[in-house]
DNA sequence: AAGCAACTTGTAAGCGCTTACAACCCATGA
DNA sequence: TCATGGGTTGTAAGCGCTTACAAGTTGCTT
C-alpha cells in the first residue's frame, strides 16, 4: 500500500507562509477573521508548493465531506438519468460531489445502499419517492442528516420533497381520454410495490374513469416493468382481449413507445383505432409516430432545485416542507375521438 | 454544526468486548491472524452496541476511501446511463461505492473534475476516451492511482482501456451501405474536438468511402451536438442540396431517431428513398420505424468489466493494457438498396 | 493615557480509525 | 528442560486537517 509519495501537507505551506496551521486552514475555507496579507502570503505558499488539501482529512476533522448521496431506482431509465445529471452540474456549483446508489426498486436494498452512504459520511441524501423502509427514516433523523425526497409529492408530513403531484396529471390524462368518448379505458403499470409514483399515477387513472360512472376492470389492468418489450407484450394482451380497449394509459413512456411500435407492426391505427398516452415526455416522445401525447415531468428542475435545497439545509437553513412543480400534460396525436364504431 | 450525537466509537467495543482497538479493527477489516473465539466476542459487542464503522476515519487512516470517481461528459446520453448503472450495481458487488462527475464534452472541465475527485481520496478513476488534457494523466501517474479508460479502445501505449473499436463498424456500415450501391453518402457527426469515438467513427465512415474510390465531400459531413432535434435539422440542412444522399450514417442513435422522424415528416420513405444507420443500438432502436440498422455497443458489458478490472488494480493486480469488446452491426430495416433512379 | 472592544493569529487538542511493532502465548523439537 | 517459531493480541503512534480557546494586536472611546 504505497501511495506514500511525501505529498505536500498543509504544515508544509504553513511552515512555507511562515504562518500557523490554523491560518492556513482558515484562508483554505474562506473563514472571516483573516487578514488580507495574511490571505496572499497563504495563497502564494499554496501555489509555490502546489498544495492539494486532503478531503479524508479534512473530512474527519470537519465532519463534512463534501458530497451528498442519491439513491434512485436505477439510472437505466432516461428521466432518471437526466435528473442526475442536473444535480451532478448544479451540486458542482456548489462544491458539492455526488455518490450514487441504485436499488431495483428494491427497498430493503433501498435500506441497505442508505447504511452504506451514511457510513461513507455524506453530508446529505436524496432519496426517490416517499415510500421506503421505516428505518429509512429512523437513520436519517438519528444522525440528523439533511435529506429530501423527490419526483413524488404527496402532502406528507413524514418527507420534505420537491416534486410533483403523480396522481393529477394521471387523472387529467383519463379524463381527457373520457372527453374523447373513450370508455374501454386500460392502464398498462409498472409493479406499485414499493412505487408509490406509479401507485399515485394508477390511483389518478382510477378517480377519473371513477367519476365518470365507470370502473377500471381487472383484466384492463397490465403490471410490467418498465421498457419497451414489456409495453409491447402488454399490448399484445390487452388486444388480444375479448373485447379490447379503445384508449391505453401507460405508466410512463418508455411502455407507451412499446404500445406503438407493437400496434404499428399489429397495423392498428393511432390514434384512429386506439388512442395512447405515456407519462414523462421523454425526449423521443415528441418524435414517435404518431407524437406521443404525455405529461411533461420536470425532471431536470428537480435535480436543480434538489441541489439547491439540500445545499441549503446543510448549510443550517429549513427549507419548505414541500415544493411543487408543474407537471403539464402535453397534447400530442396519440389521442383522438374512439372510434366510429364503439 | 452540532452532529454530536455521542456515536457509539470503536473502543466503545474493545471496552464493550474486554479486547483492544487494535482487534476490533481486525475483526472489522477481515484481517488474518485472529481467533475465532475472539472474532465472536467481538462481533457480539457490535451487534450489542449498534456500532457502524466511521468511514471518514477509515478513509484517513487506510489511505483508501471505498469509492471510485467516474468522469462521463453526459449523463442526459442514455448509453451513459447504462454503463453507469452497470458499473454501480457491479462496484456494489465489491463494496465500492461511485462518485460521479460529468464535464459536457469540455476536456478542461473534465480536468477540473479529475483534480476534485483526486482530492476526495478515490480509489480509482473511469474516464471515458482517450481524449484528456495532459494534466490528466500526470495526476492520475503522481498519485498512483488506479485508472481506466473506456468505451474507446485504440490500441495507446497511454491509456488502459476497455471498450471496443469504433472504426470499424463504422466503417462496416458506410460499407454496407456501399454495398447497396448507394455512391452518395453523408454523415451527421457529433463535434470531434476532444471526442475521440465520433472522431474514430467519422474516420471509419471515411476509410470505407475512400477504399471505394470515392470522397466524402464537406458539404456531405453535418457537424451537429447530439440530440434528436439536431439529427432533424440535420437531415434537413442535407436534403436541401443541390443533390442530397441517398443515405445517411448518424454518429449516433440520437441524431438518427431526429433523421428517421424528420423524414417521416418530410414524407421521404426509408429505407427505399433514404438509408439511415445510428451507433449505439439504444433500446429504441429496434422499435422505430423502420427498426433501425446500427451498431450495438456494449454498454452494460463494459460497466462491468470496468468495475472489475478497476477493483483488482485496486488490489493491487496489472490488468491486461487493452480489453477489446464486440460491438457488432445491426442490420435493419433503415437501411435497403439505393433508388432505382441513382 | 488607560480601558475596552473588535479583530487577527497562534497553540494544541482532537476527529475515529489503522497498523507497525512489541509482547505474549503455546506447541514443537533438540 | 529450554530454545525456537508461528500465531495471536495489545500498545500507541500516527493519518492531515479543523477549531475551541487563548493570546496578541489594533484603534477607539473616555
Amino acid at each position: 500500500m504505497s501511495k506514500q509519495i511525501s505529498r505536500t501537507l498543509l504544515q508544509d505551506v504553513a511552515l512555507e507562509a511562515g504562518v500557523s496551521t490554523a491560518s492556513v486552514s482558515r484562508v483554505l475555507n474562506r473563514a472571516p477573521h483573516v487578514s488580507e496579507r495574511l490571505r496572499r502570503r497563504v495563497e502564494a505558499a499554496i501555489d509555490q508548493l502546489g498544495y492539494v488539501p486532503d478531503g479524508t482529512a479534512r473530512a474527519l476533522a470537519s465532519r463534512r465531506i463534501g458530497a451528498i448521496g442519491a439513491l434512485v431506482p436505477t439510472l437505466d431509465n432516461p428521466i432518471f438519468g437526466a435528473m442526475i445529471d442536473s444535480l451532478e452540474q448544479r451540486l458542482k456549483r456548489h462544491d458539492c460531489r455526488l455518490l450514487i446508489a441504485t436499488y431495483r426498486y428494491d427497498l430493503d436494498d433501498e435500506l441497505q445502499a442508505l447504511r452504506t452512504l451514511v457510513q461513507q459520511g455524506v453530508d446529505g441524501v436524496v432519496l426517490i419517492g416517499h415510500d421506503h423502509r421505516p428505518a429509512v427514516k429512523t437513520l436519517l433523523e438519528r444522525r440528523h442528516l439533511p435529506f429530501l425526497t423527490s419526483w413524488h409529492a404527496k402532502d406528507d408530513p413524514k418527507w420534505p420533497c420537491i416534486g410533483f403531484d403523480n396522481t393529477a396529471p394521471a387523472r387529467q390524462l383519463a379524463q381527457h381520454l373520457l372527453m374523447l368518448g373513450h370508455h374501454r379505458l386500460a392502464v398498462i403499470t409498472a409493479p406499485t410495490d414499493g412505487n408509490d409514483r406509479a401507485r399515485a399515477r394508477l390511483e389518478g387513472f382510477r378517480q377519473a374513469i371513477a367519476a365518470a360512472g365507470r370502473d377500471l376492470p381487472p383484466e384492463y389492468t397490465v403490471t410490467v416493468n418498465y421498457g419497451i418489450a414489456e409495453g409491447a407484450q402488454a399490448f399484445e394482451t390487452l388486444m388480444g382481449l375479448e373485447e379490447p380497449p379503445t384508449a391505453i394509459l401507460c405508466g410512463n413512456d418508455t411502455l407507451a413507445f412499446g404500445v406503438l411500435l407493437a400496434a404499428q407492426r399489429a397495423g392498428v391505427s393511432i390514434p384512429q383505432e386506439l388512442s395512447v398516452t405515456g407519462f414523462d415526455d421523454l425526449p423521443q416522445a415528441r418524435f414517435m409516430s404518431p407524437p406521443l401525447t404525455t405529461v411533461a415531468v420536470p425532471a431536470n428542475e428537480i435535480g436543480r432545485q434538489v441541489a439547491d435545497t439540500l445545499i441549503a439545509s446543510i448549510g443550517g437553513d429549513t427549507p419548505p416542507h414541500r415544493r411543487l412543480l408543474e407537471a403539464p400534460l402535453v397534447l400530442r396525436q396519440s389521442t383522438g375521438p374512439v372510434p366510429a364504431a364503439d
